[in-house]
DNA sequence: GTCGTAACTTGTCAACGTCAAGACTCGCGC
DNA sequence: GCGCGAGTCTTGACGTTGACAAGTTACGAC
Protein backbone atom coordinates (compact mmCIF):
# COMPACT_ATOMS: atom_id res chain seq x y z
CA UNK A 1 0.00 0.00 0.00
CA UNK A 2 1.75 3.55 -1.08
CA UNK A 3 2.02 6.05 0.95
CA UNK A 4 0.10 8.10 -1.27
CA UNK A 5 -3.08 6.74 -1.69
CA UNK A 6 -3.96 8.32 -5.02
CA UNK A 7 -7.22 9.07 -4.96
CA UNK A 8 -8.07 9.08 -0.94
CA UNK A 9 -10.89 11.33 -1.43
CA UNK A 10 -13.04 9.78 -3.60
CA UNK A 11 -12.31 6.77 -2.07
CA UNK A 12 -13.79 8.17 1.34
CA UNK A 13 -16.46 9.57 -0.63
CA UNK A 14 -17.42 5.92 -1.78
CA UNK A 15 -16.64 3.96 1.11
CA UNK A 16 -19.16 6.39 2.90
CA UNK A 17 -21.81 5.88 0.40
CA UNK A 18 -21.44 2.28 0.72
CA UNK A 19 -21.71 2.13 4.56
CA UNK A 20 -24.77 5.24 4.81
CA UNK A 21 -26.92 2.68 2.64
CA UNK A 22 -25.95 -0.22 5.66
CA UNK A 23 -26.13 1.97 8.69
CA UNK A 24 -27.68 5.40 7.69
CA UNK A 25 -25.83 8.56 7.63
CA UNK A 26 -25.89 9.11 11.16
CA UNK A 27 -24.13 6.12 12.15
CA UNK A 28 -21.20 6.47 10.33
CA UNK A 29 -17.88 6.70 11.94
CA UNK A 30 -14.78 8.59 10.18
CA UNK A 31 -12.41 6.13 12.05
CA UNK A 32 -14.02 3.58 10.47
CA UNK A 33 -14.09 4.94 6.53
CA UNK A 34 -10.17 5.20 7.05
CA UNK A 35 -10.05 1.64 8.54
CA UNK A 36 -11.87 0.43 5.36
CA UNK A 37 -10.12 2.35 3.35
CA UNK A 38 -6.56 1.33 4.36
CA UNK A 39 -5.63 4.43 6.41
CA UNK A 40 -5.17 5.99 9.44
CA UNK A 41 -7.82 7.38 11.37
CA UNK A 42 -6.67 10.84 11.39
CA UNK A 43 -6.20 11.23 7.40
CA UNK A 44 -10.00 11.75 6.33
CA UNK A 45 -9.54 15.15 8.18
CA UNK A 46 -7.17 16.74 5.57
CA UNK A 47 -9.60 16.18 2.92
CA UNK A 48 -13.06 17.06 4.36
CA UNK A 49 -11.91 19.15 7.39
CA UNK A 50 -14.35 17.02 9.84
CA UNK A 51 -17.60 14.44 9.67
CA UNK A 52 -20.06 17.63 8.71
CA UNK A 53 -17.68 18.25 5.77
CA UNK A 54 -17.38 14.76 4.53
CA UNK A 55 -21.17 14.62 4.41
CA UNK A 56 -21.59 17.86 2.50
CA UNK A 57 -19.45 16.93 0.29
CA UNK A 58 -21.53 14.32 -0.19
CA UNK A 59 -24.91 15.96 -0.36
CA UNK A 60 -23.21 18.61 -2.64
CA UNK A 61 -22.50 16.24 -5.12
CA UNK A 62 -26.01 14.39 -4.78
CA UNK A 63 -27.75 17.64 -5.84
CA UNK A 64 -24.86 17.70 -8.55
CA UNK A 65 -25.83 14.59 -9.76
CA UNK A 66 -29.83 15.26 -9.54
CA UNK A 67 -29.56 18.17 -11.47
CA UNK A 68 -27.19 16.12 -13.89
CA UNK A 69 -30.03 13.61 -14.15
CA UNK A 70 -32.73 16.18 -14.55
CA UNK A 71 -31.03 18.04 -16.91
CA UNK A 72 -30.59 14.59 -19.33
CA UNK A 73 -34.41 14.60 -19.53
CA UNK A 74 -35.76 15.51 -23.34
CA UNK A 75 -39.24 15.78 -22.89
CA UNK A 76 -39.90 18.60 -19.77
CA UNK A 77 -43.14 17.86 -19.02
CA UNK A 78 -43.56 18.08 -15.18
CA UNK A 79 -44.58 14.49 -15.42
CA UNK A 80 -40.90 13.13 -16.85
CA UNK A 81 -38.92 15.25 -14.55
CA UNK A 82 -40.63 14.24 -11.27
CA UNK A 83 -40.30 10.50 -12.54
CA UNK A 84 -36.35 11.39 -12.79
CA UNK A 85 -36.22 13.33 -9.46
CA UNK A 86 -38.18 10.03 -7.63
CA UNK A 87 -36.12 7.69 -9.64
CA UNK A 88 -32.40 9.50 -9.08
CA UNK A 89 -33.88 9.16 -4.98
CA UNK A 90 -34.08 5.66 -5.12
CA UNK A 91 -31.01 4.64 -6.92
CA UNK A 92 -29.14 7.16 -4.89
CA UNK A 93 -30.42 6.64 -1.56
CA UNK A 94 -27.28 7.30 0.21
CA UNK A 95 -27.04 10.48 -1.29
CA UNK A 96 -30.87 11.38 -1.21
CA UNK A 97 -30.84 10.65 2.47
CA UNK A 98 -27.70 12.88 3.14
CA UNK A 99 -29.41 15.97 1.09
CA UNK A 100 -32.73 15.63 3.10
CA UNK A 101 -31.33 14.50 6.34
CA UNK A 102 -31.66 17.69 9.06
CA UNK A 103 -28.11 19.26 10.37
CA UNK A 104 -26.33 16.99 9.18
CA UNK A 105 -24.24 19.50 6.52
CA UNK A 106 -23.37 22.93 6.49
CA UNK A 107 -26.13 24.73 4.72
CA UNK A 108 -24.45 27.65 4.17
CA UNK A 109 -21.44 25.88 1.93
CA UNK A 110 -21.09 27.45 -1.07
CA UNK A 111 -21.04 24.63 -3.74
CA UNK A 112 -23.81 22.72 -1.92
CA UNK A 113 -26.04 25.86 -2.37
CA UNK A 114 -24.79 25.76 -5.76
CA UNK A 115 -25.58 22.48 -6.26
CA UNK A 116 -28.85 22.81 -4.89
CA UNK A 117 -29.87 25.95 -7.28
CA UNK A 118 -29.02 24.21 -10.29
CA UNK A 119 -31.27 21.63 -9.20
CA UNK A 120 -34.21 24.08 -8.44
CA UNK A 121 -33.72 25.52 -11.78
CA UNK A 122 -34.13 22.38 -13.75
CA UNK A 123 -37.48 21.97 -11.70
CA UNK A 124 -38.69 25.61 -12.06
CA UNK A 125 -37.62 25.60 -15.70
CA UNK A 126 -40.74 24.73 -18.15
CA UNK A 127 -40.42 23.21 -22.17
CA UNK A 128 -39.38 26.41 -23.43
CA UNK A 129 -37.05 28.04 -20.96
CA UNK A 130 -39.92 30.26 -19.43
CA UNK A 131 -39.50 30.02 -15.44
CA UNK A 132 -42.51 28.25 -13.93
CA UNK A 133 -45.20 29.41 -11.93
CA UNK A 134 -43.68 29.78 -8.11
CA UNK A 135 -46.91 28.30 -6.71
CA UNK A 136 -47.03 24.81 -10.12
CA UNK A 137 -42.96 24.54 -9.18
CA UNK A 138 -43.65 24.27 -5.72
CA UNK A 139 -46.24 22.58 -5.86
CA UNK A 140 -44.38 20.07 -7.94
CA UNK A 141 -41.38 19.82 -6.21
CA UNK A 142 -42.79 18.93 -3.01
CA UNK A 143 -44.47 16.01 -4.70
CA UNK A 144 -41.54 14.52 -5.89
CA UNK A 145 -39.55 15.29 -3.20
CA UNK A 146 -42.06 13.98 -0.64
CA UNK A 147 -43.15 10.79 -2.39
CA UNK A 148 -39.56 9.96 -2.60
CA UNK A 149 -38.78 10.78 1.23
CA UNK A 150 -41.85 8.73 2.00
CA UNK A 151 -40.50 5.75 -0.32
CA UNK A 152 -36.38 5.83 1.35
CA UNK A 153 -38.46 5.73 5.05
CA UNK A 154 -40.08 2.82 4.11
CA UNK A 155 -43.69 4.15 4.73
CA UNK A 156 -44.70 3.53 1.12
CA UNK A 157 -43.97 0.94 -1.38
CA UNK A 158 -44.64 0.17 -4.55
CA UNK A 159 -46.74 -2.59 -5.54
CA UNK A 160 -45.54 -6.15 -5.97
CA UNK A 161 -45.58 -6.38 -9.27
CA UNK A 162 -45.15 -2.69 -10.38
CA UNK A 163 -42.19 -0.19 -9.95
CA UNK A 164 -40.59 2.91 -8.43
CA UNK A 165 -40.91 4.85 -11.83
CA UNK A 166 -44.88 3.64 -12.31
CA UNK A 167 -45.58 4.69 -9.44
CA UNK A 168 -44.09 7.62 -9.88
CA UNK A 169 -45.82 8.08 -12.97
CA UNK A 170 -48.94 8.12 -11.33
CA UNK A 171 -48.48 9.97 -8.43
CA UNK A 172 -46.86 13.05 -10.79
CA UNK A 173 -50.35 12.69 -12.88
CA UNK A 174 -52.52 13.77 -9.77
CA UNK A 175 -50.60 17.10 -10.13
CA UNK A 176 -53.52 19.70 -11.95
CA UNK A 177 -51.90 20.89 -15.08
CA UNK A 178 -52.96 23.60 -16.33
CA UNK A 179 -54.29 23.16 -19.67
CA UNK A 180 -52.18 24.39 -22.68
CA UNK A 181 -54.00 27.40 -23.80
CA UNK A 182 -55.80 28.06 -20.83
CA UNK A 183 -53.91 29.01 -18.16
CA UNK A 184 -50.91 31.34 -17.79
CA UNK A 185 -48.10 29.93 -17.16
CA UNK B 1 -34.04 18.47 44.65
CA UNK B 2 -35.96 15.55 45.49
CA UNK B 3 -34.02 12.23 44.66
CA UNK B 4 -37.03 11.14 42.42
CA UNK B 5 -37.74 13.43 39.97
CA UNK B 6 -41.08 13.52 39.56
CA UNK B 7 -41.65 13.13 35.89
CA UNK B 8 -37.95 12.86 34.48
CA UNK B 9 -39.32 10.71 31.10
CA UNK B 10 -41.45 14.01 30.46
CA UNK B 11 -38.74 16.19 31.64
CA UNK B 12 -36.09 14.47 29.25
CA UNK B 13 -38.71 14.51 26.23
CA UNK B 14 -39.11 18.35 26.53
CA UNK B 15 -35.62 19.25 27.37
CA UNK B 16 -34.74 17.17 23.87
CA UNK B 17 -37.08 19.07 22.03
CA UNK B 18 -35.64 22.20 23.20
CA UNK B 19 -32.47 21.06 22.35
CA UNK B 20 -33.44 19.19 18.92
CA UNK B 21 -34.77 22.84 18.08
CA UNK B 22 -31.21 24.46 18.87
CA UNK B 23 -28.72 21.96 17.35
CA UNK B 24 -30.99 19.25 15.42
CA UNK B 25 -31.91 16.18 16.44
CA UNK B 26 -27.98 14.65 15.58
CA UNK B 27 -26.28 16.82 17.84
CA UNK B 28 -28.25 15.92 21.08
CA UNK B 29 -26.51 14.34 23.92
CA UNK B 30 -27.29 12.02 26.38
CA UNK B 31 -25.26 13.47 28.78
CA UNK B 32 -26.09 17.06 28.25
CA UNK B 33 -30.24 16.62 28.67
CA UNK B 34 -29.34 14.53 31.73
CA UNK B 35 -27.53 17.71 32.90
CA UNK B 36 -29.72 20.32 31.77
CA UNK B 37 -32.39 17.89 33.44
CA UNK B 38 -30.57 18.06 36.98
CA UNK B 39 -29.87 14.72 37.06
CA UNK B 40 -27.11 11.70 36.75
CA UNK B 41 -25.30 10.89 33.48
CA UNK B 42 -27.13 7.52 33.57
CA UNK B 43 -30.61 8.15 34.53
CA UNK B 44 -32.33 8.43 30.97
CA UNK B 45 -30.78 4.74 30.29
CA UNK B 46 -33.07 3.88 32.89
CA UNK B 47 -36.77 5.46 31.54
CA UNK B 48 -35.62 5.07 26.72
CA UNK B 49 -33.00 2.47 26.77
CA UNK B 50 -30.58 4.17 24.87
CA UNK B 51 -30.40 7.10 22.67
CA UNK B 52 -32.81 5.55 19.67
CA UNK B 53 -35.08 4.76 22.32
CA UNK B 54 -35.51 8.09 22.94
CA UNK B 55 -36.27 9.49 19.72
CA UNK B 56 -38.19 6.73 18.64
CA UNK B 57 -40.44 8.05 21.94
CA UNK B 58 -40.17 11.62 19.98
CA UNK B 59 -41.15 10.15 16.41
CA UNK B 60 -43.85 8.26 18.72
CA UNK B 61 -45.53 11.39 20.11
CA UNK B 62 -44.90 13.30 17.05
CA UNK B 63 -47.15 11.03 14.75
CA UNK B 64 -49.66 10.60 17.68
CA UNK B 65 -49.45 14.15 18.05
CA UNK B 66 -49.80 14.82 14.04
CA UNK B 67 -52.72 12.12 13.65
CA UNK B 68 -54.57 14.30 16.17
CA UNK B 69 -54.76 17.40 14.84
CA UNK B 70 -55.79 15.63 11.32
CA UNK B 71 -58.91 13.93 13.46
CA UNK B 72 -59.18 17.18 14.69
CA UNK B 73 -59.88 19.00 11.25
CA UNK B 74 -63.59 19.00 10.72
CA UNK B 75 -63.83 19.95 6.82
CA UNK B 76 -62.03 16.91 5.85
CA UNK B 77 -61.66 17.59 2.57
CA UNK B 78 -58.04 17.13 1.43
CA UNK B 79 -57.19 20.29 0.79
CA UNK B 80 -57.57 21.45 4.71
CA UNK B 81 -55.96 18.21 5.90
CA UNK B 82 -53.25 18.93 3.67
CA UNK B 83 -52.84 22.48 5.54
CA UNK B 84 -53.15 20.63 9.11
CA UNK B 85 -49.91 18.64 8.37
CA UNK B 86 -47.85 21.59 7.22
CA UNK B 87 -48.99 23.56 10.04
CA UNK B 88 -48.44 20.82 12.13
CA UNK B 89 -44.78 20.59 10.73
CA UNK B 90 -43.99 23.85 11.30
CA UNK B 91 -45.64 24.27 14.75
CA UNK B 92 -43.66 21.19 15.81
CA UNK B 93 -40.14 21.41 14.32
CA UNK B 94 -38.39 18.99 16.57
CA UNK B 95 -41.18 16.49 16.11
CA UNK B 96 -41.43 16.71 12.56
CA UNK B 97 -37.18 16.56 12.02
CA UNK B 98 -37.33 13.19 14.00
CA UNK B 99 -40.01 11.95 12.53
CA UNK B 100 -38.45 12.50 8.96
CA UNK B 101 -34.64 12.07 9.93
CA UNK B 102 -33.65 8.95 8.64
CA UNK B 103 -32.10 5.83 10.93
CA UNK B 104 -32.66 7.97 13.82
CA UNK B 105 -35.16 5.77 15.11
CA UNK B 106 -36.15 1.46 16.14
CA UNK B 107 -38.42 1.82 12.61
CA UNK B 108 -40.06 -1.46 13.52
CA UNK B 109 -41.32 -0.32 17.16
CA UNK B 110 -44.80 -1.09 18.13
CA UNK B 111 -45.89 2.29 19.30
CA UNK B 112 -44.59 3.87 16.56
CA UNK B 113 -45.85 2.00 13.43
CA UNK B 114 -49.25 2.13 14.97
CA UNK B 115 -48.85 5.88 15.31
CA UNK B 116 -47.82 6.25 12.02
CA UNK B 117 -50.52 4.23 10.98
CA UNK B 118 -53.10 6.29 13.01
CA UNK B 119 -52.11 9.53 10.94
CA UNK B 120 -52.28 7.87 7.97
CA UNK B 121 -55.29 6.64 8.22
CA UNK B 122 -56.95 9.55 8.65
CA UNK B 123 -54.91 11.01 5.48
CA UNK B 124 -56.80 8.14 3.69
CA UNK B 125 -59.92 8.43 4.42
CA UNK B 126 -62.82 10.25 2.70
CA UNK B 127 -65.06 12.95 3.96
CA UNK B 128 -67.47 10.63 4.33
CA UNK B 129 -65.28 7.69 6.14
CA UNK B 130 -64.42 5.96 2.72
CA UNK B 131 -60.65 4.67 2.60
CA UNK B 132 -59.65 7.24 -0.71
CA UNK B 133 -58.09 5.70 -3.58
CA UNK B 134 -54.66 4.56 -2.87
CA UNK B 135 -52.76 7.25 -5.63
CA UNK B 136 -54.67 10.43 -4.57
CA UNK B 137 -53.95 9.63 -1.08
CA UNK B 138 -50.21 8.62 -1.63
CA UNK B 139 -49.84 11.88 -3.95
CA UNK B 140 -51.66 13.80 -1.11
CA UNK B 141 -49.16 12.67 1.63
CA UNK B 142 -46.43 13.01 -0.75
CA UNK B 143 -47.34 16.44 -1.65
CA UNK B 144 -48.13 17.81 1.97
CA UNK B 145 -45.09 15.60 3.61
CA UNK B 146 -42.38 17.21 1.01
CA UNK B 147 -43.70 20.65 1.00
CA UNK B 148 -43.42 20.23 5.18
CA UNK B 149 -39.67 19.48 4.54
CA UNK B 150 -38.94 21.97 2.24
CA UNK B 151 -40.01 24.32 4.73
CA UNK B 152 -37.78 22.73 7.51
CA UNK B 153 -34.75 22.73 5.00
CA UNK B 154 -35.17 26.08 4.39
CA UNK B 155 -35.19 25.65 0.99
CA UNK B 156 -38.36 26.87 0.49
CA UNK B 157 -39.81 29.81 2.72
CA UNK B 158 -43.63 31.67 2.59
CA UNK B 159 -43.40 35.28 0.90
CA UNK B 160 -43.10 37.84 3.27
CA UNK B 161 -46.28 39.19 4.39
CA UNK B 162 -47.86 35.80 3.84
CA UNK B 163 -47.77 32.61 5.79
CA UNK B 164 -46.98 29.12 6.19
CA UNK B 165 -51.17 28.10 6.25
CA UNK B 166 -51.66 29.98 2.96
CA UNK B 167 -48.78 28.69 1.59
CA UNK B 168 -49.85 25.21 2.24
CA UNK B 169 -53.35 25.91 0.99
CA UNK B 170 -52.11 27.43 -2.21
CA UNK B 171 -50.08 24.52 -3.38
CA UNK B 172 -52.57 21.61 -1.96
CA UNK B 173 -54.95 23.35 -4.81
CA UNK B 174 -52.65 22.64 -7.20
CA UNK B 175 -53.55 18.86 -6.38
CA UNK B 176 -55.99 17.67 -9.32
CA UNK B 177 -58.88 15.77 -7.59
CA UNK B 178 -60.27 12.58 -9.32
CA UNK B 179 -64.01 14.11 -8.86
CA UNK B 180 -66.48 15.17 -11.63
CA UNK B 181 -66.45 18.67 -12.86
CA UNK B 182 -62.58 18.90 -13.66
CA UNK B 183 -61.24 22.06 -13.67
CA UNK B 184 -59.00 21.98 -10.07
CA UNK B 185 -57.65 25.73 -9.18
C1' DG C 1 -43.04 -1.41 59.58
C1' DT C 2 -40.90 -4.27 56.07
C1' DC C 3 -39.96 -5.29 51.78
C1' DG C 4 -40.04 -5.59 46.86
C1' DT C 5 -39.57 -2.68 43.07
C1' DA C 6 -38.82 1.27 40.56
C1' DA C 7 -35.88 5.43 40.19
C1' DC C 8 -31.62 7.27 40.29
C1' DT C 9 -26.26 7.48 41.11
C1' DT C 10 -21.46 6.38 40.70
C1' DG C 11 -17.87 4.24 38.30
C1' DT C 12 -15.97 2.38 34.25
C1' DC C 13 -14.99 1.19 29.31
C1' DA C 14 -14.27 1.39 24.42
C1' DA C 15 -15.09 4.31 20.60
C1' DC C 16 -15.35 8.59 18.55
C1' DG C 17 -14.14 13.46 16.63
C1' DT C 18 -10.70 16.67 16.64
C1' DC C 19 -6.26 18.71 17.13
C1' DA C 20 -1.07 19.09 17.03
C1' DA C 21 3.23 17.57 15.52
C1' DG C 22 5.95 14.84 12.86
C1' DA C 23 7.24 11.67 8.69
C1' DC C 24 7.04 10.60 4.02
C1' DT C 25 6.79 11.56 -1.09
C1' DC C 26 6.02 13.85 -5.14
C1' DG C 27 7.18 17.17 -8.60
C1' DC C 28 8.81 21.70 -9.77
C1' DG C 29 12.59 25.09 -10.25
C1' DC C 30 17.12 25.35 -10.93
C1' DG D 1 20.09 15.43 -10.78
C1' DC D 2 19.18 17.59 -6.83
C1' DG D 3 17.19 20.24 -3.20
C1' DC D 4 13.09 21.80 -1.24
C1' DG D 5 8.45 23.14 -0.48
C1' DA D 6 3.79 21.80 -0.64
C1' DG D 7 0.74 18.33 -0.20
C1' DT D 8 -0.36 13.81 1.89
C1' DC D 9 -0.56 10.70 5.44
C1' DT D 10 0.75 8.86 10.40
C1' DT D 11 1.22 8.85 15.30
C1' DG D 12 -0.20 10.29 19.60
C1' DA D 13 -3.10 12.60 22.68
C1' DC D 14 -7.34 14.82 24.82
C1' DG D 15 -12.02 15.52 26.06
C1' DT D 16 -16.67 13.79 25.24
C1' DT D 17 -19.95 10.40 24.35
C1' DG D 18 -23.16 6.04 24.69
C1' DA D 19 -23.53 2.03 27.13
C1' DC D 20 -23.05 -1.19 30.86
C1' DA D 21 -22.62 -2.93 35.78
C1' DA D 22 -23.30 -2.50 40.44
C1' DG D 23 -24.73 -0.06 44.22
C1' DT D 24 -27.98 3.39 46.73
C1' DT D 25 -32.27 5.69 47.75
C1' DA D 26 -37.19 6.41 47.87
C1' DC D 27 -41.93 4.88 47.16
C1' DG D 28 -46.03 2.18 47.92
C1' DA D 29 -48.47 -2.13 48.73
C1' DC D 30 -49.43 -5.13 52.25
Amino acid sequence: MPYHHGDLRRALLDTALAAIVEQGPVAISLRELARRAGVSHAAPTHHFRDKTGLLTAIATEGWSLLADALDAVTDRDFAELGVAYVVFATTHPAHFAVMRAPGLVRADDHGLVAAQQRAGASLGTEPDGAPRDRTTALAGWSLVHGLSSLLLEGMVAPDPGSDVESLARAVTGRLGRPLPGRNPR
